[in-house]
DNA sequence: AAACATCTCAACCGCGGATAT
DNA sequence: CATATCCGCGGTTGAGATGTT
């Protein structure tokens, strides 16, 4: 039962395609379409299988691909249809001229995802995650024991670089303490214009933020706020992704339109904690199913999930 | 300049649905 | 109806490029 993979077909070519082979794929397509895919790689000479040569020509040689980068109204709407579609990437490609299928699941792979992930929404259900809270508990014990280790690797003499250490981590506590007062109040927007996150690996440097779409964040953080968050309170802003509008106000006001004020988030410099859940604060540190919206409960989150931002979070603590 | 980390993207793999026999 | 084959899709991999230390 079944077929012999690809490559098992007679030492079949496997790997990158080189220029010759290329035109000789594009020069038979051209002429005689590509038919039965299985058949073309002998038609046209070439040692692939059908398979590979489909690969090829849908993901690379087809005349109207588009290259390059995506435009923000690309990303904007591979967004929006992922939202509606899932992983649907054949789907959401053919909303896309000129868009492959693996060039939108690539994109979204190493970009958007990733994008979503440091803005605190989970990139499946395009909802705020609930596991930070979840997790808080845990992650504060694991921040005193780090600050710990590091006051224990002072000399005990030094009574100067324990103060300091007891001090940041004093700061630290009040930090995440604030953090969870202003929580149920927060919303993340997807509008990915109005946020600037840095990269996991650029967090860890001075460097200013990166920009998304060269929007400079600088001058728009007002100042006394929240260590890290601040929020511009803008009416009319519509969030074109308003399933992702879950604040409690949006929750209550779900199918009442477009009308209500939409809460941006910003923050306001590279070590700022994006938020993960728009639970209640005395939700927080229960037992929290990690779920609660559209009435479907999912478990509890993993540690594995939530040492995926663990380096944020340390940064964070730090 | 070198080593290492991270990102990007072309290509492969395996599965499931559709179609042919 | 059962089985074989084809096709398309989504997930994953790995080599090369790029960035950082």
């Amino acid at each position: 039962m079944g077929r012999p993979p690809c490559g098992e077909e007679s030492g079949l070519k496997k790997g990158p395609w080189t220029t010759e082979e290329d035109e000789k794929l594009m020069s038979y397509i051209q002429k005689h379409g590509h038919g039965s895919w299985r058949s073309l790689p002998q038609l046209a000479g070439l040692n692939r299988c059908g398979k590979s040569c489909r690969l090829r020509w849908t993901n690379y040689l087809k005349p109207d691909i588009k290259r390059g980068r995506f435009s923000q109204e690309e990303e904007q709407t591979i967004l929006q249809l992922h939202t509606i579609l899932g992983n649907k990437w054949s789907a959401i490609a053919k909303r896309l001229p000129g868009r492959t299928d693996n060039e939108i699941k690539n994109f979204w792979n190493t970009s958007l995802r990733k994008k979503l992930i440091r803005m605190g929404i989970d990139p499946m259900t395009h909802r705020p995650r609930t596991d930070f809270f979840a997790a808080l508990p845990q992650l504060i014990a694991l921040a005193s024991l780090r600050q710990l280790v590091l006051v224990e690797q002072q000399p005990w003499g030094d009574h100067t670089a324990r103060l300091q250490a007891e001090a940041v981590q004093a700061a630290n506590l009040q930090h995440v303490h604030s953090l969870l007062q202003s929580a149920p109040s927060i919303a993340p927007t997807t509008d990915l214009e109005q946020i600037s996150f840095p990269s996991p690996r650029r967090m860890l440097s001075p460097s200013a933020p990166e920009g998304i779409g060269g929007v400079d964040l600088a001058g728009k953080v007002p100042q006394n706020q929240i260590p890290g968050i601040t929020f511009d309170h803008t009416v009319g802003n519509i969030d074109p992704y308003s399933v992702c509008n879950v604040d409690e106000s949006s929750e209550q006001n779900r199918g009442e339109g477009e009308n209500s004020s939409q809460k941006r988030l910003f923050l306001s410099d590279e070590n700022s904690l994006p938020p993960l859940t728009d639970m209640a604060v005395s939700n927080m540190c229960n037992s929290i199913t990690a779920s609660n919206y559209s009435g479907v409960s999912s478990p509890l989150p993993s540690w594995s999930d939530i040492l995926l931002d663990e380096d944020l979070l340390m940064k964070e603590f730090s």
